[in-house]
RNA sequence: GCGAGCGUAGUGUAGUGGUUAUCACCCCACGUUGCCAACGUGGGAACCCGGGUUCAAAUCCCGGCGCUCGCACCA
């Protein structure tokens, strides 16, 4: 990725440490790759987008938060094929040192991978020649297990029961399907949200924010009825956005609502999320033209997804998925339903018009067929069922799995006829999933709100954090911290920081102008200055940071205006 | 995990065997100025960790940790 200026990420990143963005953590003990610190200003950026999120969701009203374990027990990412898919075997080639997938290289030569513990994937490698990618050569180091998630045991000593800390939020969200199901009435569609830490130990994390080994992921699970695929009007269907479908590969620039119907998207309520997602970014201040959406090729596709759409943003580090737009499908419900042997999984179905249905069936009579074909009468029973063609009376023969025939005779079998009303059925709910990278979005919001200007001949860095993101609402500043001057605005700022929503920095140290300066590094909105003319009338002055207007205004209208985010004020 | 380069105040840096460890921004105090990174004086703050070589190590050697880049990996 071609960089215009080398050293502009350099200086973000340097402001971010100077400022108490984020730095790596436990720095003083050397540091640990892919976990890092969100200082005071980091924390409260980090906040501010989560809350947005939240609420963003949460305002549709069949969207709700829930919250569950960091801790998962095996069985369920078992189930959800974590387990299988997180173990990947490596193997080293001998002679050039590459390091490759074993399961990968044994594609095609074997048929089951999946089932073949990593000493069987050593021999077959050797047995079957496996040649290397790279050198050519046959000379295979022993497998070693790869595991992505962090193991642990959850109960004292060895009687503790396996559990990894989670690599998604989303098994938590499946787990409490029945529960919002439940609360929803029984009626699709719903969806879940939940925000957290999730983690994955990569191998080598690299790039600051990017590839982290605990992170924060902001998940929803939206469930519908795959015959009714929900679609609504709300969200960003008309921005002309980059586009990189599947079948081309080639980047286009579209609306969502374009990109859906010219069948780019395949499926239309991941088309709606998408919209939503694009709204709500560009809330938090991603910038649309560093913005595009990328569909996956069927081989990158995750082993749960059936469609999948990647937001990438575009920042100092190339393009970088930051949100994956996925249809889950059934997958992970069905995998839960049959791993738990358990119903509650599903949803009803009611028909618009109950069915009649006529049941006309012979019915095995147990009590003669028993006795009569001992260790056969199940099989035997379940074929009389199923018959295709409805003999008109006994005896008859009926056709075994092992094709020889049998007779059914008198009062082994009855017919039965009756008229039944069907009102409904049961399916497994489908899921689409938005899932966002909230680190990564964090990264990039900073990397598109940040700019260097220039004046008086100096570089001078603004950060044009839009206010729901920015770490504080606005400073209040004495213009001189004297005459009462500091008294009134540390008052002013004690009093805004109260009302609800309102984060307020307070700072009289230095020049007017090195404040105003340093608030604009630090991405506040407003700064609001306390001056001589304030002490006699109760007016202080209003500066918008990304052009430095200024207006006066009573002190008392100083919350509606914040709150408004200045948009009933005139400059 | 492999290879290469790198690791000095909060930030950016100078320093290639002996320095009181350089400079700037920064931060604090006092004075001054009186609305967009002013100025003066004073102060604060660093050699990644461990071992070795040496009379002497920020500097040379070894190991660890971390960072950057390339290869590989990346739900």
């Amino acid at each position: 990725m071609a960089r215009a200026d080398s050293g502009r990420m350099e200086r973000l990143s340097s402001i971010m440490r100077r400022r108490g963005i984020v730095a790596p953590a436990f720095e003083t003990y050397g540091g640990v790759a892919g976990l890092v610190d969100y200082g005071p200003l980091g924390a409260s950026i980090r906040r501010r987008v989560i809350d947005s999120w939240i609420e963003y969701w949460s305002s549709f009203g069949d969207i709700l938060e829930i919250e569950s374990p960091t801790l998962t027990p095996e069985e369920v990412l078992v189930a959800s094929g974590h387990v299988g898919e997180f173990n990947d075997l490596m193997t080293t080639c001998n002679s050039c040192e590459s390091v490759f997938r074993a399961d990968h290289l044994l594609e095609g030569s074997v048929g089951d991978i999946d089932g073949l513990s990593a000493v069987e994937i050593s021999s077959s490698l050797a047995k079957d020649g496996i040649t290397c990618p790279g050198c050519g050569g046959v000379d295979w180091s022993e497998c070693v297990p790869m595991n992505l998630m962090f193991k642990t045991s959850v109960g004292a000593m060895s009687r503790g029961r396996t559990a990894y800390l989670r690599p998604e939020t989303a098994q938590g969200m499946f787990m409490q399907y029945p529960m919002l199901y439940r609360h929803f009435r029984q009626k699709l569609p719903f969806g879940g949200i939940q925000t957290g830490k999730g983690y994955r130990n990569e191998i080598s994390p690299r790039q600051g924010m990017i590839r982290l080994r605990e992170f924060t992921m902001a998940e929803l699970e939206y469930f519908f009825d795959p015959e009714e695929p929900p679609v609504g009007d709300d969200g960003d269907w008309s921005t002309v956005v980059q586009m990189i479908p599947s079948s081309t590969g080639q980047m286009a620039r579209m609306s969502v609502s374009v990109a859906l119907s010219k069948g780019l998207i395949l499926h239309p309520t991941v088309a709606w999320f998408m919209a939503r997602t694009l709204e709500l970014v560009r809330s938090l201040g991603v910038d649309p033209s560093r913005l595009r959406f990328r569909q996956h090729g069927q081989d990158e596709m995750a082993h749960y997804a059936s469609d999948c759409w990647d937001c990438e943003l575009h920042g100092e580090h190339g393009w970088i998925e930051c949100i994956g737009i996925a249809n889950r499908t059934c997958h992970d419900l069905e995998q839960h339903a049959t791993h738990t042997g358990k119903g509650d999984f599903r949803a009803w179905r009611a028909f618009v018009e109950p069915k009649k249905v006529r049941v006309d069936k012979w019915f095995p009579v147990q009590s003669a067929i028993g006795p009569a074909f001992k260790s056969l009468a199940s099989e035997i029973s379940e074929a009389i069922g199923e018959l295709d063609k409805m003999p008109e009376s006994l005896p008859f023969k009926i056709r075994l799995k092992d094709g020889t025939e049998t007779t059914i005779e008198e009062g082994m079998a009855e017919r039965r006829t009756e008229d039944r009303v069907v009102t409904g059925e049961w399916y497994t709910p489908h899921v689409v999933e938005p899932a966002f990278g909230i680190d990564r979005i964090i990264w990039h919001i900073l990397d598109h709100a940040y700019e260097e200007i220039e004046k008086d001949g100096n570089r001078y860095s603004v950060l044009r954090l839009p206010q729901s993101t920015a770490p504080f609402d606005a400073v209040v500043l004495p213009l001189f911290d004297k005459d009462g001057m500091g008294d009134m605005a540390k008052t002013i700022a004690d009093i805004l920081s109260k009302a609800r929503g309102l984060k307020i920095q307070y700072d009289n140290s230095k020049s007017i102008g090195r404040r105003y300066a340093r608030a604009d590094e630090a991405g506040i909105p407003w700064a609001i200055t306390v001056d001589h003319q304030s002490l006699k009338d109760g007016s202080v002055t209003l500066r918008r940071r990304d052009d430095g207007k200024q207006v006066r205004c009573n002190k008392d209208d100083l919350q509606s205006v914040l709150l408004s985010q200045g948009s009933n004020i005139d400059f």
